[in-house]
DNA sequence: TACACGTGGAC
DNA sequence: TGTCCAAGTGT
């Protein structure tokens, strides 16, 4: 064993983080467990993860279950298309593998949603295959070990970065030892505040002797992102409210939303821009009514201010008998109370609270 | 290669 | 308030 790998192995055996999908934890759990990582830290995920597995103990339930009820559990997480591959990849792995979970690298990758790094870390996790998976952290703490000056992201950097996680991969515990990896970097060798000071391998690491720790690893520098307005509609029919589905593969897809779109500069006020939104989208007349809050959001790479009004379909209007042809399908009719019920984003589900809190409101 | 894809926390 | 960043994948 080189002498890093050992410092770091018997670090990770005295501080190793007590995770709920570490330790006896089964194949699924660790298969649930690395989607709802993807891109997202383990202070997040935990109160999500506990609820999926309380709703979906094991793979076969997960593969029966409703799609919006997956989603209804993700909600909240974000990349909603994870919960979607995930619930995919469960119904493969019982059409295509017999109901097991492959415990390889290669079959693992044939899974939707399951790219290299999550793929070698369900195999090595999992299964004990000794095959390095290289995640953000990972990515950080060798850039730093080895003082790899390049960009991330740029090919020559990460093929670097591959080449040193699998030369350097404890083979005899290679589950562990990529956790172990991951732990450092989550914990000690921070993005911003590395915590060098209470490091196993400061001794080790070149960008620590050359005083670069603070500057690796390199990244490249981020487009602006634009900031656009939306307009959107409460539409209301006595009680009920209209929400609509989206469209899977776009922002948000599978989760419903309140109908509406991006004010254009053409529109001449928010309220004929909600007109003309709801008119491509729904192909029905409405009048637009008070305003029903701003709400300020963003997303990855864009920025938001949505302002929604309440709104009532004009006089011998009808979803039914629409104008043209619109461009969206699924729609629903929905009491205030029912509206937790389906899957929303950030901004919808507010929006869909001071619905439900308007009207229980105007009960009184 | 570059971009789309969510949300929350840290500073 | 704004910016960065997080156990990446698909196109």
């Amino acid at each position: 064993m080189g002498q890093f790998q050992k410092r770091l192995i018997d670090w990770y055996d005295k501080n190793a983080r007590v995770l709920p999908w570490r330790s006896s934890a089964s194949p699924y759990q660790v298969l649930v467990s690395e989607f709802m990582l993807q891109q997202t830290q383990v202070d997040t995920v935990l109160p999500y993860y506990e609820r999926f597995l309380e709703a979906f103990p094991n793979l076969e339930g997960l593969a029966a279950a409703d799609e919006q009820e997956v989603l209804k559990l993700w909600e909240g997480l974000g990349y909603y298309r994870r919960a979607l591959n995930l619930h995919r990849s469960a119904r493969k792995v019982v059409e295509c593998f017999d109901g097991k979970l492959p415990s390889n690298r290669d079959d693992l990758l044939k899974l939707p949603g399951v790219g290299p790094y999550t793929a070698a870390a369900i195999a090595s996790i999992a299964f004990g295959e000794a095959v390095a998976a290289v995640d953000g952290n990972i990515r950080r703490v060798y850039a730093r070990l080895f003082a790899v000056e390049g960009a991330l992201g740029e090919k020559d950097t990460e093929t670097k970065l591959q080449s040193l996680a699998a030369d350097s991969l404890l083979r005899e515990r290679p589950g562990d030892y990529n956790q172990a990896l991951m732990d450092l970097g989550a914990t000690v060798c921070l993005p911003r505040k590395p915590m060098c000071d209470s490091c196993p391998l400061f001794e080790v690491c070149l960008a620590f002797q050359k005083g670069l720790v603070a500057a690796l690893p390199r990244r490249k520098p981020k487009p602006k992102v634009p900031h656009l307005t939306i307009v959107a509609a409460v539409l209301q029919d006595g009680e009920k409210v209209l929400i609509a589905q989206r469209a899977k593969g776009d922002l948000l897809g599978g989760m419903w939303e309140f109908p509406g779109g991006k004010l254009e500069k053409s529109d001449a006020s928010m309220e004929a821009g909600l007109k003309r939104e709801i008119m491509e989208e729904l192909g029905v007349l409405i009048d637009v009514g008070e305003p029903f809050g701003v709400y300020k959001h963003a997303y990855t790479h864009y920025k938001i201010t949505l302002h929604a009004f309440l709104a009532r379909l004009k006089a011998g209007e009808s979803l039914d008998k629409p104008h043209g042809e619109p461009e969206t399908e699924v729609l629903a009719w929905v009491l205030p109370g029912d509206l937790i019920n389906y899957p929303m984003g950030k901004v919808d589900r507010l929006i869909a609270e001071k619905v439900i809190a308007h009207n229980s409101i105007n009960a009184q």
